[in-house]
DNA sequence: AAATTTTACAACCGCACACCG
DNA sequence: TCGGTGTGCGGTTGTAAAATT
């Protein structure tokens, strides 16, 4: 038998939070800090198991948390993380600023696993020919809805193309990484009312932090914006120090140079599969990525 | 307009690892 | 070294909303 269930369930509340709950957690978070999940339910008043309360501060209440539509460079970097790394969400979490693993396998499981079997079916039907589109963009083509999104499923029908052509072949051991390293705790920006809306998750797109606004660096590549430090505030804006003045080039460098270091990467790491005997070489260089 | 199906995602669950006494 | 506890992870489920019939 495995261990013992984290906390007796009975008598406790399970299904979604009510915003009464989450201010509750909220604010015996900013109080006491995270951690001593256990016995935090208890001392916050919270009718929850500990794992419920972790789990709902990690992937819904914590003030960085990035809410709204997966961007296309997001999307992209994702497929490309997963061809690396396998269904290590958390680590592909951790190059995403504000998006939690749970949020990145859900959008895996329902948006892009599908596309990639829809791209296979469609070449292991029609091999000769190159793709007719996923359904989904199909229907989208059908009805009138001209919202600019069209343009968005002809570009990842040709990402699908190249996502077959890369090979998922090496799973490494799970190694724990911290998240966001660079973040930096401050309660003056904490607000209740930007994430205290329960259950309404992707109603947060047009209020709150818009993509422009997110920065796109990966935190376990500070030297894409020119060394410079980043910090993130609750309100999803970031500085940089010493100074702030050229945040908005720094942004667009580290896009660019992100686009590049991921292509880079992925280069490298075809080279390593064409080499022989590269078991080895492919372990030192995903242990590398996850330093 | 109602019924049915599909989609999206929050939440749950079990397991494994790290840490500590 | 060992056992208990805390935490994190990935797979799976439940369900509301959206889309389709």
């Amino acid at each position: 038998m495995g261990r013992a269930p984290c906390c007796s369930k009975v008598g406790l509340q399970r299904g979604p939070w009510t915003p009464r709950e989450d201010t509750l957690l909220m604010k015996y978070i900013q109080e006491h800090g995270e951690g001593r999940w256990r016995s935090l339910p208890k001392k916050a008043g919270l009718l929850r198991c500990g794992k419920s309360c972790r789990l709902r501060w990690m992937n819904y209440l914590r003030p960085d948390i990035k809410r709204g539509n997966i961007s296309a460079d997001e999307d992209d970097l994702i497929v490309r993380l997963h061809s690396l790394l396998g269904n290590r969400w958390s680590l592909i979490a951790g190059r995403l600023p504000g998006r939690t693993d749970n949020e990145i396998k859900n959008y895996w499981n329902s948006h892009l696993s599908k596309r990639l079997k829809n791209n296979k079916e469609q070449t292991s039907k029609n091999p000769t020919t190159t793709h007719k589109g996923a359904p989904k963009c199909e229907q989208k083509k059908k009805s009138n809805k001209n919202d600019g999104s069209i343009a968005h499923c002809e570009e990842e029908e040709e990402e699908e193309e190249e996502i077959i052509t890369k090979t998922k072949v090496h799973l490494p051991k799970p190694v724990k990484v911290s998240s966001f390293p660079n973040l930096t705790w401050s309660n003056d920006s904490f607000d209740y009312g930007m994430v205290i809306s329960s259950g309404t998750s992707s109603s947060s797109q047009g209020e709150g932090v818009s993509d422009a606004e997110v920065l796109n660096v990966h935190p376990f590549w500070p030297e894409l914006v020119n060394d410079a430090i980043i910090h993130f505030d609750y309100e999803g804006n970031s500085t940089t120090d010493p100074s702030s003045q050229n945040n908005v080039a720094a942004e667009n460098q580290a896009q660019a140079q992100d686009h590049n270091m991921l292509d880079k990467i992925y280069e490298e790491y075809q080279q390593l599969l064409k080499a022989e005997d590269h078991h080895d070489q492919l372990d030192s260089f995903v242990q590398s990525l996850l330093v």
